[in-house]
Parts: C-alpha cells; structure tokens; sequence
RNA sequence: GGGCUCUUAGCUCAGCUGGUUCAGAGCACCUGCCUUACAAGCAGGGGGUCACUGGUUCGAAUCCAGUAGGGCCCA
C-alpha cells in the first residue's frame, strides 16, 4: 500500500539468527535464576493429544446433570452434601471448601469429611470463593482438574491428585475404573453411587462446555509443566521508563493506565507452547527426576553440563532428550528491536549501534502486553536502554457489525480488490480519514470511494493548469491577490497539520490537507486565476500556481504516495535526486493573518450574492450589480475578486440603503442587489427581522455575562476582551439591521 | 468477575488546558445546475435535549459522582 520500507531488511522469528538470538537469551535468563518450571493448568484436548490455546476453545451450552452427593464426615453420622457436574472427578477431590461466612455449614470447621468410594480422608477448607448460593453451598476441590479449584488448592496447600491419562482414561487413582473413558465412567459411577447411598438427588443443569474447535473432542483441563519467566524484576524499569521518566511515550495517552495496570500486576509469563513449530526449548534431560536437565546453546554444551552435574562420565548426546515443548511466539518478538540488527548474538555491532533505539512503533493496542510491553521489558534487560520513544496505536479496523477482522470469519475485505477498485492512495485516504489514534474504524468501501473521488480531483487540478496556455502579460489583481492568500492560507494549514502531526493526530492531520486542496485550493484559487475561456495566462501566475500546487503535493505525499509521485513527474522533468519521495517537507514561512481573516469576509460576500441568485434562479450569465454599505470599513483591495467569482456589472459604495433591492449582511456591512420584477418586502423584512432577533438575543446573553461581576472578575482578560468585541459586533449588527428595517418601511 | 474505555447530526467520528457566533467535520440526504479541470463534479440548504440524573463553577459537550447501555484486554 505504499510504505517506504528498506525491504532489503525483511525478518522473520524463525531465521537462523533471529531463532539463535532466542536462545541465547533464554539461557542467558535460565542461568540469572530467572526462568523455572512449574505446572499450569491447560486446555488438553484428549483426542488430538495436544494442548490448545483459549482461542482454540469454543464454549458449548451442554444439556447435563447436577449430582448431589453425601460425604460423610470423619467421627460422626452426619452427611454434607456437595452438589457437581462431574462425579467421576471424586476421585481427585482433595478437600470440601465452604464459605467461612456460611452459617450453615460453621459446625464443620476444622472437621475432616471421607470422600464416597475412595474412602480418602480430605479437609474442609474455608474460602469467601465458595458462592453460598449455588448448589448447596459446599464445594469439593479437585485441584488437578478445575483451573479455579487449582488455585484453591495452591492457596490451601492441598494435594493434587490427577486421575486421567492423556487420551481421558481414568489412570490407577481410578481405582477398579481404570483405563475407562471419563463419560463411561460419570454413567457407572453414579450408579455406584447411587447403590451405596451416596447420590442424594440428580437435576437438570444446562453448563458451558469447552470443545476443540478442531476435533470437536470435550476439553479436560490438565495440569501441564510448564517453563516460566520470573517478570517482577524485569518489569520495573519498562514499568518506570512509560509511567514516571516518559522515556516511552504512548499516544493516545490514555493506554497508560492499562499499561499501568498490567505491569503493576504482573504474573510471572509462561513461556513454554506445546506446537509444532517455534524455537524449541534448549532444555536438555538426562534422567527422569525433576531436575535432571541443563539448559544450554546446543546439545554439545548440554552434554557438558549433564556430565558435570549427573556425575555420570558415561552420558552420550543420545542420552539427552530435548525438551519437547516451544518457546511463545512473543518470546522471539519480544527481542524484535534488538534482533533484527543482530544485538543479541553481537551486541556492539554497528548497525544496532546507528539504529538502536528507534523513534516510533506503530502497532495495535491489543497487543499492548503481549508484544509492546515486554519489547521494552527486553529493551532495558538486554540493551539497557528503551527500544523505541513513542508508541502509536493505531485503530483496529473492524467490519460494519463491529467485529474484528479475522480469517476464520472471512470478513476481512480483499485488499487487492479494493486497490483496483479505489487505488491504493483512495484506500489509504480513505481508512486513514476516519482513523482517529486509539479507535476503531468501521470499515466501509464508501470511504474508499471518497479517497479515490480525492484523488481524482487532485488529477483534475493539474489537468487544468497544465491545459493553459502561458503569454507574458500582465498579472491580473484577482490572480496576484488570491495567490498571495493561498500562500497564507497554506502556511496557516502547514502549521496545523505540524501540530497534528507532532500529537499523532494522523486522521486530523489528513483532513486539514484534504480541506485545503479541495476547498481553498481547487474550489477558491483555481476559480480566482482561471483565465477567461481560451484565453492564456500570464506566467506570472502560472509559475506560481505551479510553485503551490508543487507545494499541496508534498503535504499529500505521505497519504497518497502513489498519485503525487506521479503528478510531481508530470509537473517538471525530475532527476532521482529530486524525486517527491525524497523531497523536502515544506518549511512554515510568516504569514499574513490578515489576509486570511480579509479574504473569509470575501468568501461570505460571494456566498451571499450566489445565494440570491439560487434563490431567484438568476442565471450566472446575467451580470449583477452590487451595492454596499460599508459600516465595516472593508478593503475594497477584494472587490476584483468578488466581480469575478458572481459575474458583476459593478460594485457600488453607497451612504444609504438602495431601495427595491435584495439584501444580505455580513457582520455590520450591508449588500444590495437591485433586480428586475417586484421585490417581496414582507419577506425582506421577516428575513431580516429573523437576524434582528436572533442578534439581540445573542447580545443579550453577552451583555449578561459582562454585567456579572464575578465574571469580569474571575475570568482571564483574554476571555473578557473576546466578549467585548462580540458586544461590540453585535451592537453593530443591530445598527444596520435597523436602519434597513426603516428604510423597508 | 477484575481493569480500562466509550456514549455528540441518519452514519463514522473531531472537539486539546472548562471560556471565540461552540455545538463542528467528512460522508449520506434535499434543491438547482451536463458553467469551457472535474456529474467521481459545482453552487446552495436542512439536520443534534452533546446517553441519563445530580454536583462543582461566574461559566460545563468538556471536571466530579451515580445510573443505563456498548466496546476492549485479562498473559
């Protein structure tokens, strides 16, 4: 779509250098005590044999049972009764947990309950997670199968228990269930339990159900082992360069406070996938013991190792077995600043030296933790210093009915498509217009439509200019004038579209260029210097027309590469040197304001009179002559501009109201247009009635503030000024408008 | 459930530190024009109780609290 990318540098993760680069620094992080194994549950899906990420999980509503067993309690006949989805998991439970705020169940604190077949003894525990209203109020724990019973039993030190096998069979803590399937198991199981009394009641109970999007198989939660990196530590300086040194700037600003809230409570970041593909884990194995591995660059290193700390002299690479599970795709693209320029296996080398840290990372916010973060995590641990300076999120661009693109729902529009339709400068306008930093765009194709209308007109512009035909001749007032207002008009803009820029504002930043060269460029300029029909134009005006045109097309180029390159070549034989893409940004020169501010009271003379003649279907070929009161003291430098732009006869200064006229106003100043056939005088005066009134009552509500003291005492004086001078304007206004109302009759 | 965020015109959104005639833009819509660059256009026009309820203030779309309803992220 037009970036200026250096694509002799494209990267992948899984180059050789970018994969060494990973581990490398894994075992840089093994060998600071900062990485470990631990267990994490996972979503284990038995039939593919393999571990599935939460995205991969579709949660079903499944018709069920709600089982209510009876566990008795240690020492006495009494019976307290859990109520579950699973009884088969009754063979894991480690404990029953009640509500310590549960009045009914406080007589079993500290008791002990025996779970029914198994006739394991297991504690009560208490804990405020219990929902005392749910079921009956008592829960029992299976830590080894619940993801939220497991950190249960991690705050209560319980036992884990895990009672199936990888393919869903129930393992020797299933006792004479062994090696059945775990739904074959819930039937015979509560049959059982049923026979020996312990089945209290069944109902009906509709619950979310986790299913593999690919097999379709029942998810079983499972403990897994898992590598972990301790984040605490290495948190704190990203934590600190976003949040209180700004070394890292955000924008919008407001992800500061998401980012505020992630890395304050940061978990340690479980690294290890069980996927086919990635950098594998170069943790070796000699033996079945827990800590019978080392971690090492290559298998030779490991052997070393294994040797040194096995003891055993004998050990052979083939006694080493890899770590089977791969290392999170973040934990590659987390060192991606570093990597690509090869800091990592060279850090003094001279091209992370020149380009390390960079200025701007454009990227998504829901990537801000997985990827953004710990980019500047890695930044300080590896490099010491921040990986890049500003952060622009960009919106994510979403479908009509406000759903992410996605593959799977194929409602991702074809961009290809889109570039023949539109272009790709009209798609680039298009999204970029409505693309405010930070939020989300709607994409619509009608947006795309209006960038290539753009461009377009763009293409029309030049057209027109280059249709000319050039003479020496004098250089008409309208053509000079409105050439030196354009040049106002376009420093003013310029400034604004730095301001834009300068706060990510890339959407505003657009849309200021688009206003200029549709609106005062095309629509005001050109209509001002065209010559008369096949007529030439003087060089003077053509050269610089051409000069501003040139000028438009630099500020256009970052959002329409494509188009401006093309017209630059156009406009003048250009070397490569001289190329847009590689063309000096404008520089902002001094303006004159005032020709700003003179030249929007022309433009609302013209609209003034092109409105009466809308009004009165008087066709632009039939000249008009104006007349005016000038209570405004208005140059009347614009009155050839004015002639031009409405087709006059003549622009009259009179002292008094003209009679048998139409009339407009602007601010104080009075315009009259004489015309042939009556002229409505009801409608005259009810139009002009209409401004009376709506003037005092703007006057009004001015007055009122200026006659409240604590406003004129309290309000800055700028402020206090500005209503002034609209008192003044207003007072003005009346004037005029009264007087014409007297001379209406 | 936790955190963040949003609600302004038919649609998509600006509105920055509370103060210009502040209620805006683009698109869409309506009316008139095939005017000699452009009908993919020109000229003109209509349209909003700034989600709701309170509060702070001389002054609130803007700050605060609550309510309702969306959205995002949760490793």
């Amino acid at each position: 779509m037009g970036c200026s990318c250096d694509w002799n540098r494209t990267k992948f993760t899984m180059d050789d250098d970018m994969s060494a680069s990973v581990i490398k620094v894994f075992v840089d992080l093994f060998n600071k005590g900062l990485i470990y194994r631990g267990h994490r549950m996972v979503n284990w899906d038995p039939e593919a044999q393999t571990t599935l990420s939460d995205e991969e999980v579709i949660y079903e509503e499944r018709q069920g049972l709600l089982y209510y067993l009876g566990y008795k309690i240690e020492g006495s006949d009494e019976n307290v009764v859990i109520a579950t989805t699973r009884p088969e998991t009754i063979l894991g439970d480690t404990a029953i947990c009640i509500n310590p705020n549960d009045e009914r169940f406080s007589h079993l604190k500290g008791k002990k309950a025996i779970v029914p077949i198994a006739g394991r003894v297991i504690s009560i525990i208490e804990d405020e997670y219990v929902d005392m209203e749910f079921g009956t109020g008592c829960l029992k724990v299976t830590p080894a199968h619940d993801a939220n019973d497991r950190s249960l039993g991690e705050k209560h030190q319980l036992e884990t228990i895990d009672i199936f096998n990888d393919d869903a069979t129930l393992n020797s803590f299933g006792l004479h269930y062994e090696g059945k399937d775990r739904f074959v198991v819930r039937k015979e199981i509560s049959k059982e339990l049923e026979e020996k009394g312990f089945l209290v009641k069944t109902e009906n109970y509709v619950n979310k159900v986790g299913t593999s999007e690919r097999t379709k198989a029942v998810i079983e939660p499972k403990l897994s082992d898992q590598w972990f990196l301790k984040m605490e530590d290495l948190a704190k300086p990203a934590l600190d360069a976003v949040l209180v040194s700004s070394e890292v700037k955000l924008y919008p600003k407001k992800f500061e406070n998401t980012y505020r809230h992630w890395m304050e409570n940061v978990r340690d970041w479980n690294i290890s996938r069980q996927l086919w593909w990635g950098q594998q884990i170069p943790a070796y194995y000699f033996d079945d013991g827990q800590d019978d591995f080392v971690v090492a660059e290559t298998a030779e290193d490991a052997l070393e190792l294994a040797i040194a700390k096995s003891k055993n002299p004998n050990l052979k690479v083939e006694n080493l077995r890899q770590d089977p599970d791969v290392l999170d795709t973040w934990f590659s693209s987390w060192l991606w600043p570093i990597s690509v320029f090869g800091g990592i296996l060279e850090p003094d080398n001279e091209e992370v030296n020149y380009y390390y840290p960079t200025n701007d990372l454009v990227t998504g916010p829901d990537i801000l933790f997985f990827w953004v973060a710990r980019m500047i995590v890695a930044g300080y641990e590896f490099r010491g210093e921040r990986p890049f300076e500003n952060v622009y999120f960009t919106g994510l661009v979403r479908d009509k009915q406000r759903r992410k693109m996605s593959k799977s729902l194929g409602n991702s529009p074809d961009a290809l498509q889109l570039i023949d339709d539109y272009g790709a400068d009209g798609v680039r306008v298009g999204l970029l217009l409505s693309s405010a930093a930070g939020n989300d765009l709607m994409f619509d194709e009608e947006l795309c439509q209006q960038g290539k209308n753009f461009a377009n007109k763009i293409w029309n512009g030049f057209r027109l200019i280059k249709g000319w035909e050039v003479k020496e001749l004098p250089q008409p007032e309208a053509s000079k004038l409105g050439i030196e207002w354009y040049t106002a008009k376009l420093n003013q803009t310029l400034a604004e579209i730095e301001d834009h820029f300068s706060k990510y504002r890339i959407s505003d930043a657009l849309m200021a260029i688009y206003k200029l060269v549709w609106d005062d460029y095309s629509s005001w300029l050109l209509e001002i210097i065209k010559p008369a029909y096949q007529q030439p134009i003087d060089s003077t005006t053509y050269y610089a027309v051409l000069h501003l045109f040139e000028q438009n097309l630099k500020l256009l180029h970052p959002f329409m590469p494509f188009l401006t390159e093309e017209v630059w070549q156009h406009v003048a034989k250009r070397t490569p040197e001289e190329a847009l893409v590689v063309a000096q940004w404008p520089r902002i020169t001094k303006h004159c304001s005032q020709l700003i501010t003179e030249f929007e009271f022309t433009a609302e003379v013209i609209a003034g009179i092109r409105t009466i003649r809308k009004e009165k279907s008087i066709p632009t070929k039939e000249a008009l002559e104006l007349s005016l009161l000038n209570e405004e003291n208005m140059t009347k430098d614009w009155d050839v501009i004015i002639g031009k732009l409405t087709n006059l006869s003549g622009i009259n200064y009179v002292g008094h109201p003209v009679e048998g006229a139409l009339t407009f106003r602007v601010k104080s100043n009075e315009y009259f247009i004489p015309i042939s056939g009556a002229i409505d005088i009801e409608a005259e005066i009810a139009k002009i009635q209409e401004e009376l009134q709506y003037t005092k009552g703007f006057l009004n509500a001015v007055q009122k503030k200026l006659s409240n003291e604590r406003f004129v005492n309290n309000a800055p004086e700028q402020v206090i000024a500005i209503e002034r001078k609209k008192q003044a304007d207003a007072v003005a206004k009346i004037e005029t408008l009264e007087k014409s109302l007297a001379s209406l009759g």
